[in-house]
DNA sequence: TATTGTTATACTCTATAACTATA
DNA sequence: TATAGTTATAGAGTATAACAATA
């Protein structure tokens, strides 16, 4: 199911004054959305395709990836346990840190990696498809600016 | 717990020639952590966020409810569950056919209705803050426009 | 028959608190 | 003592399938 508009309406009546924001709303819904969808193509769940790409690179600790993923530790090992139980994952020791494990992605869990960050990219080039190219860029641009900040005031806080 | 980058990851090494698309992965986890962070002090859960937001117009009824949420009826039943239980919502019937029901804002609903929207509204006036003023009606025109070509494709398939 | 809504069931994601093992 | 991770528990959100009541 595709979600429409619903909570913007309650922004266009209170936020009178504050702009375009209700804007804002949607797009975060539109963007989930988007994600959510191409996660579900590649059977797998958005959780589950933010962890696969955090392993990309290279395999992380659990602390280091509950930190990434913004989640407590206790949670991150109920979906390593699902992941792995789906074969795309493993837990592996660190050498010298007996109390510690290292994720790393399988075979299998690669190649989902791949797919599903191909996917991401795919549908989010398709979303920005209907704008000008010029445009393309700029939003981008302030995307990444937006976030840099959000960023920034979190990590003071 | 506040995520950091992650799902970027991948994207940077699977989408090189697509662009800046990263950035729109990190700015929907910005979007939703922000409205995560206000529904909390709400004491609301996000998706209550939403299903206030889309009773804030007028009563609705169930299907129509699920539908502009973008999930199941049978979902919405647990959802309008729980909401009721917690004071915020009303079950009320439609006069004139007798299977359906009217969801409606109870006054404390309204009112943490009003307060939540105002407080979106608010946060994200803040994210927009370090950009300069120019940037902000652009970035939300875009916004917009990204929106709008998204359902209208999806109104079509 | 079709539509509206609920119930039953199962799974994912999440947090908090208490615990084990290691540093 | 402090850190890494797990277990236990509880609750939210979701889907599918089967169902009841009404249109």
């Amino acid at each position: 199911m595709r979600p429409d508009e619903t909570t913007t309406d309650v922004l266009r009546c209170t936020a009178h004054g504050l702009g375009e924001l209700p804007e804002l709303v949607e797009l975060a819904i539109v963007l989930t959305s988007t994600m959510a969808r191409v996660a579900e193509e590649h059977e797998l769940t958005p959780m589950q395709g933010r962890l696969l790409c955090g392993l990309g690179e290279q395999p992380r600790r659990m602390v280091d990836l509950a930190q990434s993923l913004g989640i407590e530790k206790a949670a991150l090992t109920g979906l390593v346990d699902r992941a792995e139980r789906r074969g795309l994952v493993e837990r592996t020791p660190v050498p010298g840190d007996r109390r510690a494990v290292q994720v790393t992605l399988t075979e299998d869990g690669g190649q989902a990696m791949v797919a599903f960050g191909t996917g991401v990219a795919s549908a989010l080039g398709e979303l920005l498809e209907p704008l000008p190219v010029k445009d393309r860029a700029t939003f981008c641009r302030l995307a990444s600016a937006v976030v840099g900040s959000a960023r920034a005031t979190w990590d003071h806080a």
